[in-house]
DNA sequence: CGATTCCCCTGATAGC
DNA sequence: TGCTATCAGGGGAATC
């Protein structure tokens, strides 16, 4: 599913856009927008593309006449850039037509997605973007600050991990990969980690979100880039999904278990 | 107010 | 084989 990596991924790409115009909107999906779809659509029309910017999972658009386009992929997401409104994917949600003879397609298999259109001074509010922590890969994420946002928090770990009000952009698949990085149990309570812990924390946080950037995310199941080609960080997972599988350490049979909903695997050996 | 549960949706997989 | 049940999951809303 689209993190941090996969969406600085496709907003790296999408920087093709920026100076370009959203002529039109066409959908077959209309409840993934917000206001109702006939309002975003007029709305959208003839705006031209000013920025393009990734907030933890969300791309923030900015776009002339003080308009924010705010969009999350949730689940299955991610932008498809083409030249015609021939649908690259069976599960085109959605069409942009932009101007210079350019299609931007919107693949969603299971219309999680959320696309919102918002007034510039209110968007934060609006979509919930004021409510998120601190950017993992930017340079206000220290670890001191990361002692300070965790220092009084209860419970466990990997729920801490996946709170996108404390640190904003990982998902599932990093969380899991930066507990078995760190050598934590997800599970470990946070008021029982020890300094070095933290430490640990902190450099596996940076290390594997930026290995993801590097490797053009992580796809096992819907995940490409705006080109419709996958990224190379699921040949470097040693933990996600690895449940049933031998450690990569240490050959011990890797566990499962739920974590805030989320199915969690790890070594029982290598993570305490 | 924090913690938990439900919900959205489709495709893959398990079970019979 | 082919059907049905279950699972997967980000985040917002509803509920406890």
């Amino acid at each position: 599913m689209p993190e941090l990596p996969e969406v600085e991924t496709q907003v790296r790409d999408l920087q093709a856009l920026v100076g370009r115009k959203i002529l039109d909107l066409t959908s077959d999906t209309p409840k993934s927008f917000r206001p109702d779809f006939k309002e975003f659509q007029r709305k959208i029309r003839n705006k031209k593309i000013l920025a393009i910017e990734r907030r933890a999972k969300f791309i923030v658009f900015t776009l002339s006449q003080n308009l924010k386009l705010v969009v999350h992929f949730r689940m299955t997401g991610h932008f498809l850039l083409a030249q015609d409104f021939i649908p690259l994917e069976k599960a085109i949600r959605h069409f942009f037509k932009i101007s210079g003879g350019i299609v931007l397609q919107f693949s969603d298999i299971r219309k999680f997605g959320t696309l919102v259109l918002c007034e510039e001074k209110s968007h934060l509010k609006v979509c919930g973007l004021a409510k998120l922590g601190v950017e993992p890969l930017g340079e206000s994420f220290t670890l001191p600050v990361l002692r300070e946002i965790l220092q009084n928090k209860k419970g466990k770990l990997k729920a801490a991990l996946l709170d996108q009000t404390l640190v904003a952009g990982i998902g599932n698949i990093y969380a899991d990969e930066i507990c078995f990085g760190a050598s934590l149990h997800p599970a470990s309570l946070i008021q029982n980690l020890e300094p070095q812990d933290f430490k640990n924390l902190f450099q596996e946080i940076k290390k594997q979100l930026r290995k993801g950037v590097r490797n053009r995310g992580t796809t096992i199941g819907e995940y490409r880039d705006t080109r419709g080609r996958g990224g190379k960080n699921q040949n470097t997972l040693m933990a996600y999904k690895r449940h049933g599988l031998p450690c990569k350490i240490c050959g011990t049979k890797m566990r499962k278990i739920k974590i805030v909903q989320r199915t969690t695997s790890f070594c029982p050996k290598c993570q305490k």
